[in-house]
DNA sequence: GGGTAAACGAGACGGTACGTCAAGTCTTTCA
DNA sequence: TGAAAGACTTGACGTACCGTCTCGTTTACCC
């Protein structure tokens, strides 16, 4: 039987430490030169003291994500509502286009996206964590758009979704094609087209 | 200046054992167990001749596939024309969730993914050597399609295929979601409706 | 400045458990793999309990010895004293040659002289507590055979010891020959020999 | 089945850098701070090269002393023969008082000394390969005494060479007394006495 | 008999070194 | 001279212990 060990003892101070060094290093080296050994240098940590709390590499990385996203307001998560759909996604998609541009951005999102491909349970773990409430917020302005009669009543708004960003996002994470506003713009016509009522 | 291989001397045997050696052992360990240790010594074969020949681990990947491709028969890449197209295009969606599923698919295909996310130069090898020409073939679908006036003449069939392949692609990769015979009916609908003319 | 411990509010229990610990691992693990962590562990006891009581592990490993030596009688010192020299000597020092054969002697005395040899404090201390008193048992019968004209009266009793002891210790303790009987024998002989008056 | 490494393509400025290193280390630091790591970052080896052909650290150390011994000059272990034994004996233990004083002595003598008492087929190692080189030259000696009478001629040469040097020996490395030429003088005393003829 | 201070068990911590693995380079030998 | 074989340097891995440092919890003395 493997002694489990006691969450009450564990060090906030380390834990924040290690988090921040994992998301500089991620933003800094890029996900392939990414060590554990670099992580507890720069943290000023044991490395036992990674290997204790977290199971693998990519459980650090979604942590450090996860702490990210939650220092972040909570606001951000809520999509803008001026009753005019179309208008709203516009700015919706063109800002996500302009966000993926960010090169800051790249480092950490392709990391993540990398462990959640070989990992089914950092799947699971992103799908419910992170990405659950993000969708949720979008899937509030949808519901929305259908009481006021701008999007299919029985549309599955899971499906809506995917329709919206999937093509966006395969773009960028595999690089199958330029990410312009006009792309984007493309995107939100063809989608409302699918989706009227 | 550095001296390059002369590939007229390059040793065809060498490079299938590596080839299939590479294949075997990613469907066998999966990516992260893979190294170039094991395939040299599958393959029975120096190092320095798969360092000689190919630049990364993706690269031999890559080739791998490309490899695997051209082994299968070119009609594949042709989709059905029955002259019914949301009937052709079930058909199509429904056969891709089946091969989503099979497991000898997994492992070369995450692989594959995962070093396309973090490579850029592999990535447009990739959309050139083998999404390329598979895209092209289904593009002549749905042009046949356009000219049977189901589709919209005007249509951007680059879109196009993203709205209908991307949902599905994503909800593998990322285990975003079960994928169904359902779901792949369900997106058919979607994107004939957003892509009617 | 440091505080000191208070002796009087020692935990006999604790310091007992530990060094039998100490004697029982070292037995089963040999000196090698000896870690304070496994004595705490096996005592039931704090790292720190050791660490506060013990400057060194060698010193634990000493303590043990001391208090298995301490729980012997005291008798067990004194050589016999016949009246005849030479018989004695052959008893003693078969009787030595047949201890150090014993495999339970094996690992804690190796271990202790593995100290001894790197740490110039703990040798000065087995010399005062532990050598000393047992050289002294010896040095009385070799007294008693100088009283008697078997010994030369101005013989050096700590030569004479050495003399007597340290080709059979060296022969166990570097393992440089076969320990028998018939070498204890000869060893008198010469010892005799050596120190006749 | 493990692979054994092809002694003939082994590199020979390794292994001179890893036993130089190991030498150095061991006088600079002593052996308690004696790493793998250390020596094979000075001599600027990677690690797995001194895994690949030694199985222990003493081994390591055990080398180094070998070649160091070879690297001197064959002579070295001839004793003095002027015909007078007393004297050249006494030239000889007061020789090796000396040596045993001197501080870079102390550090690897002590070092291999504590790796012989717990690994016996280093010791054996040991005893094949640098003590009996040595002894034997000591015997011949003595062979040379009892030639001319000076030694009894049924004296075992073994049993001689402990009764003058393992007092000696035992001395410097348990530090269970001060080593004096006084002391050599009376070690040569008792043992003339005990192996006159 | 309750208050308090020190020793205690437990174990998390920052570290060092371990012995292993694989990466990519370099060298030798063979065909 | 390309290729096999494999030794080499490098560097990260995940583990084991080190000695130090909190944590509550006894325990034993003092008021």
């Amino acid at each position: 039987m493997v002694k489990q060990p006691d969450p009450s003892r564990r060090s906030e101070r380390s834990r924040q430490a290690i988090l921040t060094a994992a998301r500089e290093l991620i933003s800094e080296l890029g996900y392939a030169k990414l060590t554990i050994e670099a992580i507890a240098a720069r943290a000023g940590v044991g490395k036992q003291t990674i290997y204790r709390w977290w199971p693998s590499k990519g459980a650090v990385i979604f942590d450090a994500f996860l702490t990210l996203s939650e220092d972040g307001p909570e606001q951000d998560l809520a999509l803008p509502d001026t009753g005019d759909l179309e208008a709203d996604l516009r700015t919706v998609m063109r800002a996500t286009v302009a966000e993926f541009a960010d090169p800051a951005f790249e480092g950490p999102v392709r990391a993540l996206n990398s462990e959640i491909i070989h990992d089914p349970a950092l799947a699971a773990q992103y799908r419910e964590q992170l990405a659950g409430p993000v969708d949720e917020a979008k899937k509030a302005r949808l519901r929305s758009a259908q009481r006021a009669g701008q999007l299919a009543a029985d549309a599955d708004l899971d499906l809506a979704l995917e329709l919206l960003y999937a093509p966006l996002y395969q773009r960028w994470l595999l690089r199958s094609g330029p990410l312009t506003p006009a792309y984007a713009d493309a995107l939100v016509d063809a989608f409302l087209k699918a989706m009227r009522p």
